[in-house]
DNA sequence: TTTATATTTCAATAATTATTGAAAGTTTAG
DNA sequence: CTAAACTTTCAATAATTATTGAAATATAAA
């Protein structure tokens, strides 16, 4: 094991953490958490919040706030490692259940939402002109989000051998 | 048609826009220009940069700015009007068009740098545990990003009925 | 219990992102 | 061409969002 060779798997693992971090913000999800998540996800043994706290330069506070978050978005969890009183932590590591529960969570912050208000919206009295276009705007947004979401919800429940071979096959013409 | 009823529909309409502005938030989306795209959505005319600064009680400079990135997106489109010499702006209303132009920009910005992103990190060297794992991760996130990437190339190139029923058939178990 | 260790909270502050509005730039009518 | 009508730009500023760090709280060992 070459000083060269290390450099560039260190060199690579901190791109990928930086660069997941800047994709991040353009997915309205917080830079750190992202940053956070993709050192996990590299890590070889479960990380303290210190240790966490060190390699990305980041404040106590911030580590706390973030890893919560992770936690509750189901991507990462607690360990305990023996004769140790701190918590680690650690990423699921599995890519399936990481894509799984990433779309879980961005349906029920992105779309949910819609469908809820675009039922209630539906409500509205719809006699004159105006009144029937507002409608149909309302219940064509409706159907689309609706049956993308039936499919996201079909997509959780799919295990990772369909989704990538049968899937993409059932998919193409 | 009475004044009852006209305000319901003015409500609904309020409500539309208002919703969408702070759903986009947490989306990564500008909140303005979700309102804009939903008020034209809604819009039973073109509307000029005026007639959308007094709705939306906003300045021209931010009104020019979002229609600009709206039009960018493909969601929106300048339309002229006889005898006017300003422009107007009018959203496309065919929700399907709408569905396939969002899913197209949203592939572009968040989908395909991750799978460039990831493709480079591939190429790291992989000789030892530690690299050999970092790898594994890599590779794994490539898959499953190329293969919704896939999924939602032919979701755009596919019709609005093909994707309505038989799509949702298909997933179906 | 007391003490040491670890975690959480949150007000203050920093960093980022959005908005304004007036000046500069463009286009069209006369 | 010139003036008026309209659009764009962008530095200044406002609003929002993220981060810090120290105090408060919680937990476990002694």
């Amino acid at each position: 094991m070459s000083y060269i060779y290390d450099m560039e798997l260190e060199d690579a693992k901190n791109k990928y953490i930086q660069t997941w971090g800047s994709l991040a913000t353009s997915w309205g999800i917080n830079k750190t958490m992202a940053q956070v998540h993709a050192l996990l996800l590299v890590a070889t043994k479960p990380m303290s919040a210190e240790d966490i706290m060190e390699s990305l330069q980041i404040s106590r506070g911030n580590v706390n706030m973030n890893v919560r978050a992770l936690i509750d978005w189901g991507i990462v969890q607690k360990e305990f490692v023996v004769g140790e009183r701190k918590e680690f932590f650690v990423a699921v590591k599995d890519i399936w259940e990481l894509f799984k529960q990433i779309v879980k969570e961005r349906k029920k912050r992105e779309i949910e939402p819609v469908i809820k208000v675009l039922k209630e919206l539906q409500e509205v009295n719809e006699d004159s002109e105006d009144g029937k276009e507002f409608k149909k705007v309302v219940t064509d947004l409706s159907k689309v989000t609706s049956t993308v979401n039936n499919i996201l919800d079909k997509a959780i429940k799919a295990d990772e051998h369909w989704f990538l071979s049968n899937f993409t096959k059932m998919v193409k013409k």
